[in-house]
DNA sequence: AATCGCGCCTGACGGC
DNA sequence: TGCCGTCAGGCGCGAT
């Protein structure tokens, strides 16, 4: 659900509401996450002012004085701030209450989403550690891409997946991108060249970066913090798309299964 | 080290 | 109407 545009749209607006914002406690309503949330996350939480707002990969992070909660909205989680009065639905899984009678809500129906606290540097925490580049930063480029991507016969599409390697791009922006940059997602990434890396990492930010302007692409479940949808849905090229008519040749969008995933792309488009 | 497949969940949808 | 199978935007883990 959540990619790179998505998050960054929930950070912003994240920023806005809770940046300075004291954090008075936590109701748990279920903690059965996929990975469990702490019983001790509001004996941690209560008392600790929110200073900053970041984003590394998809994970969310709330700075706070003595550490940091870790979130990470997995396919189908929300965060919204709402007046802390406000009835809990299906799904409303946990709840900070702030200083100023509103909560952050997480609500997360297949609860694959994540909360934690970390009292170290989030960034090295071992979910986060290892993740690779950032791909809205100068330094991601094609030529990193082609270094990592040397000796490697993974699919190119679950090559810009893997959030070792770039982070931020899950199936929707991967399918949009290869198309953009005219490449099979089905090719061994090993076997690309530099050239091929150069176009494709410029369309890898286009698309991001085209996303984010839209406030992120909804589908189904995602939202922008306020409950309103993304935009970008209406841009998308060629993801669920299957049958309609390549924007560029007209021939029939392609759908296959690359690693589980449905791939989008136009056969004559993309070599 | 890299790759693959599985499992975690709920909900929506299409076919019958 | 209901039942069943399939699929969904992510990711960590263990096996190979």
């Amino acid at each position: 659900m959540p990619e790179l545009p998505e998050v960054e749209t929930i950070r912003r607006y994240l920023e806005q509401r809770l940046t300075g914002q004291r954090i008075e406690g936590v109701t748990i309503r279920h903690a059965s996450l996929r990975r469990p949330v702490s019983r001790t996350l509001p004996k941690k939480l209560a008392g600790q002012t929110i200073q900053a707002v970041e984003r590394r990969a998809k994970y969310l992070l709330l700075r706070c004085g003595t550490g940091t909660l870790i979130l990470h909205l997995g396919m189908t989680g929300r965060l919204t701030v709402l007046p802390a009065a406000t009835p809990a639905l299906k799904h409303d899984h946990l709840d900070l209450l702030l200083a100023d009678k509103k909560c952050l809500r997480f609500n997360d129906s297949r609860r694959f989403g994540t909360v934690l606290w970390t009292t170290q540097d989030p960034r090295l925490h071992p979910l986060l550690a290892d993740l690779g580049i950032e791909p809205l930063k100068p330094d991601f480029t094609g030529a990193y891409l082609h270094q990592r991507a040397r000796g490697r016969i993974v699919a190119i599409k679950n090559f810009i997946m893997n959030q070792h390697v770039v982070v931020g791009v899950g199936n929707i922006y991967a399918s949009e991108a290869l198309f953009q940059a005219g490449i099979h997602p089905a090719r061994p990434a090993g076997k690309l060249s530099l050239q091929r890396y150069e176009r494709l990492a410029g369309a890898i930010q286009q698309v991001l970066e085209a996303a984010l302007a839209a406030g992120g692409t909804t589908l189904r479940d995602y939202r922008q913090g306020d409950g309103n949808p993304g935009g970008f849905q209406v841009q998308l090229l060629v993801y669920g798309r299957a049958g309609e008519p390549c924007t560029t040749c007209g021939r029939p969008v392609q759908q296959t299964r690359i690693g589980q995933r449905s791939a989008y792309f136009c056969r004559k488009c993309q070599r």
